[in-house]
RNA sequence: GCUCACGUAGCUCAGUCGGUAGAGCGCGUCCUUGGUAAGGACGAGGUCACCAGUUCAAUCCUGGUCGUGAGCUCCA
């Protein structure tokens, strides 16, 4: 075991107690092993250890430990559903990223009160605590079994399965499924799992393939992580952006001017437009310009660029204008493209950076709209820039430093660098020659290797057009969300027949370089909404200022302070209505403002207002310039 | 697009085993001028998503359409 010195024991001990042996069992008693890895391979805890090597446990509380007691719970819960639902059939269920689930096949669609049942079911399964037994078996003998089961979705994964894989059974009482493992050694193991709800799947993700009914559930090793998890997804529902939207006035969605198009109300546009405002200042700080292009242009246009082969399931039917067609965009890049092409360009020129916030429309399945989440017209914040093959590597650099900054200012801290490439299996997918894309790939490599990035592969995540560099953020829930893309193209410049002097006069192609850093401007607001649950920071908060009046009696004082706030550039209104101050500070702070000032008599004479923070409360009375001054530093700091 | 569920006032939701509807919040008017998370009274507001069908009668039953939700798949 790694730390620790070399231990011989008998040859067929088993793993578990190996690692007793040397007692890295139980010095934790939250976290004991549920596995462990034989030289890098994971192993169940009760399989015998045959050779010498490195022994390591796998702890539940780890990434790999709780995938596999979440896979054991899987289990536990097919167990369950094949006693009450005999005549379902298995298909698949692994662990996912917060949890598991399995698919069954069955004749109708499992209720809530059915997932009650089969919650109960497997408590019976848990303290039955069966022992899991591992079998490895070959290959006709496990069909043999999954036929006599009547189980063809398990015959179909173990043909399925490649020549000469290992065949392992993982049986539990009288349940018995195809599982490469490992697993918990009895199902008592489980302790802590939920399960959540019940939805239609496809059988292997192919809406051909007939329709299964899937249940999500979760596991964790302690009742008090699952405690936690299912708080956090109470947390997340509450934080809905859809929810906050509606209560905060921010935007909204009609049903008669079409599904997946978004309203900004005044709120929601105001906190949009200093996103941009910023955006803007950044962008330009950084040595971009800013541009402007069509909604629409003619179809000859997209077949130059190559949506019209590659992109044409999410772009509109063309429209027809005099004799010609003309399509709405789905992207920016052939505009920029076009004012590139406008002059000759010189060496000299490039790079050229172009950002717009461009409105572009695609056309998604209706099953995919989400609030602001997914949507068919969006406001990208795109940029493209344009230079030498020896600039790339320093332009993705610049663009990936303005990613930081920009996530930091909205409060992201945390992020996860991916690296998408081609689906090596299906490479026919994708636009380009296969040098062309190596290159890109290349120099996103080199960008990320020069700022020290570390990131993970994603094969099958590129764009048709070019590889890119996929920068998932994690809100303060710690979820992930899509962040900054970056892709550099080679494809396009070729396509439009790009080209640009170089120093020996004669003619070059340049590269191009597509990025966003928010994503759009529906789908970042979307986020930061939930990030923030519509308690935005004051730099961004619609209103950040309401004062309040105790009686009538203040009110042109009222009025007065909130001139000098609006006049100092911040955003302040006074609540007139005839309420008492308990019902004013009770909306104020349901709408999440950050700052409630309320004036008496007392602060009305001495010249004063009573602070109230959305965080602390009241905070007692402070002079008006002061205050003022106070708002207006927290803005400036965007915090 | 597919599977399942859902669609009743601006919002959250009751309700009608088929006889055209109700609460709370919100909104309006009035009373109240009240010191840190809901003061009171009165009032307005609904083609029960839309279109067909069954029926003496449909918000309720049936079919279709649109929309929403959970997923599958896809993506900014």
């Amino acid at each position: 075991m790694p730390g620790h010195a070399a231990q011989a024991v008998a040859p067929g001990t088993p793993a578990g107690q190996v690692l007793k042996a040397v007692e890295a069992l139980g010095g934790n008693g939250d976290a004991p092993a549920v596995a462990a890895k034989l030289n890098g391979a994971l192993i169940d805890l009760n399989r015998s250890v045959q050779a010498g090597g490195t022994l390591e446990p796998v702890l539940a509380s780890s990434d790999e430990g709780r995938e596999i007691l979440r896979h054991t719970a899987a289990h536990v819960m097919a167990q369950a559903v094949k006693e009450l639902f005999p005549k379902a059939k298995l298909a698949i269920g692994p662990a996912i990223a917060d949890g598991f689930y399995y698919d069954f096949d069955v004749d109708r669609p499992f209720t809530p009160e059915d997932l009650e049942k089969i919650e109960a079911a497997m408590a019976k399964v848990v303290a039955a605590n069966y022992p899991l037994v591992r079998e490895e078996v070959p290959r006709a003998e496990a069909l043999r079994l999954f036929e006599g089961l009547n189980e063809p979705y398990k015959v179909e994964l173990v043909r399925d399965l490649p020549e000469g894989a290992t065949i392992s059974l993982y049986r539990q009482g009288d349940y018995v499924d195809l599982c490469a493992g490992p697993h918990l050694t009895s199902t008592g193991k489980v302790k802590a799992y939920k399960l959540l709800s019940g939805a239609g799947a496809y059988w292997r993700g192919d809406e051909k393939n007939p329709m299964l009914q899937r249940i999500y559930g979760t596991a964790f090793e302690s009742k008090e992580l699952l405690e936690d998890h299912l708080f956090k997804l109470e947390e997340a529902k509450r934080r809905d952006h859809r929810r906050l939207g509606k209560d905060l006035d921010l935007f909204s969605i009609h049903e008669e001017a079409g599904t997946g198009l978004i309203f900004w109300h005044p709120k929601g546009a105001l906190v949009r437009e200093i996103i941009e405002n910023f955006w803007r200042q950044e962008h330009r700080r950084r040595g971009y310009d800013i541009v402007y292009s069509p909604h629409i242009a003619r179809v000859e246009l997209w077949k130059i660029s190559g949506h019209w082969d590659w992109y044409k399931e999410n772009m509109y039917s063309p429209m027809a204008v005099d004799e010609q067609e003309f399509m709405l965009k789905p992207m920016n890049c052939p505009f920029h493209i076009m004012m590139y092409k406008d002059q000759l360009r010189s060496y000299r020129d490039l790079p050229l950076r172009w950002g717009e916030l461009g409105t572009v429309y695609r056309y998604e399945r209706s099953g995919v709209l989400h609030g602001l989440l997914r949507v068919r017209g969006f406001t990208q914040d795109d940029a493209h820039i344009f230079c030498r093959p020896d600039q790339l590597s320093d332009e993705i650099m610049g663009v990936l430093d303005l990613c930081k900054f920009m996530m930091q200012s909205f409060g992201y801290k945390d992020y996860e660098v991916h690296l998408s490439v081609r689906d090596p299996l299906n490479k026919q997918k994708y636009a380009g020659t296969e040098d062309v894309w190596q290159a890109a790939e290349a120099a996103l490599v080199a960008a990320m290797d020069a700022h020290q990035m570390s990131y993970v592969v994603d094969e099958g995540e590129a764009k048709f057009y070019g590889p890119a560099i996929d920068i998932k953020v994690k809100d303060a829930l710690g979820r992930g969300w899509q962040g900054p893309t970056i892709q550099a193209d080679f494809n396009l410049p070729e396509r439009f027949g790009m080209t640009y002097i170089g120093e020996d006069g004669k003619e070059h192609r340049p590269v191009m370089i597509h990025r966003t850093v928010l994503g759009s401007m529906e789908r970042f607001f979307g986020g930061l909404i939930e990030h923030y649950a519509g308690a935005f920071p004051v730099w961004l908060a619609p209103v950040q200022v309401r004062i309040m009046p105790i009686t009538d009696g203040q009110l042109p004082y009222c009025q007065e302070v909130a001139e000098k706030f609006c006049a100092a550039g911040l955003r302040a209104e006074v609540d007139k209505r005839n309420e008492k101050i308990g019902f004013k500070i009770r909306e104020a702070q349901l709408q999440k403002i950050p700052y409630m000032l309320v004036v008496g008599n007392r602060e009305m004479e001495s010249g004063q207002v009573a602070v109230r923070s959305r965080e602390k409360g009241d905070e007692g009375a402070a002079a008006v310039e002061d205050v003022l001054r106070r708002v207006q530093e927290e803005a400036a700091a965007r915090r």
